[in-house]
DNA sequence: AATTTGGGCAACTGATCGGTTGCGTATATA
DNA sequence: TATATACGCAACCGATCAGTTGCCCAAATT
């Protein structure tokens, strides 16, 4: 079992799923009804994004509701930092290309 | 085949050949050399990559250099934003919090 | 011209994935 | 107390995955 957040993220219902209780908790069966799928298959995504931290359970009676951990969201954007620093300088250097061009036709 | 860029990035392979090459172009070969496994199986990642265009062939003679699409990582940057404005709002009510706890102390 | 080297393509393999069906259990309702 | 509902767990299935092995072709080296 592999079960880290970019495993987690790379299905298309789960991206949808985390999407959802980004906004509010869910149970597994009202988010079942968003798609077009039973909700064992429902939660057997939650019970994935579960093991990987992604998500939270808060029993209320017999219902469970599914909360996203936000900050384990963090994860992405921190990996995705070293690409960013990458493109931001390429950007800088178009920048500077551009100016210099600007500066040359004057 | 599903091939979107976050199937891409499910495989830490894959993840650790982003990085490399994002830094320069590398050859099939000399990318094999740093991961525990053939040069088909670098290859095979390659093709992924290909397909979902996060990375690019430059053939220099009878080598090709794999090159990463830099823009392309800016999807999942995109993607991520959703998430970022709610952190952004939950950071900005704890600060908030915080210098009211601090007014009530004056 | 013969050999070596870089790399793609195809077939095969075991492992994992996403989904379904069936069942058990606990909470709520009648 | 009997029934309905919410949910998890386990077994199963076909599809896809990551990796290996074997082969071929083209460019470089001898």
């Amino acid at each position: 079992m592999r079960r880290d957040i970019f495993q987690a993220i790379a299905d298309p219902t789960r991206r949808a799923i985390i999407a959802l209780i980004a906004v509010q908790a869910m149970t597994p069966n009202a988010l079942a009804e968003h798609f077009d799928t039973t909700r064992q298959a429902v939660s057997k995504h939650l019970k994935i994004l579960t093991e990987c931290e992604l998500v939270k359970q808060e029993y209320q009676g017999r219902e469970i509701f599914y909360q996203l951990e936000i900050d384990k969201m963090k994860e992405i954007d921190k990996w995705l930092e070293q690409f960013r620093k990458i493109w931001e300088k390429r950007f800088d250097q178009l920048d500077q290309l551009l100016s210099t061009i600007k500066k040359q036709r004057k």
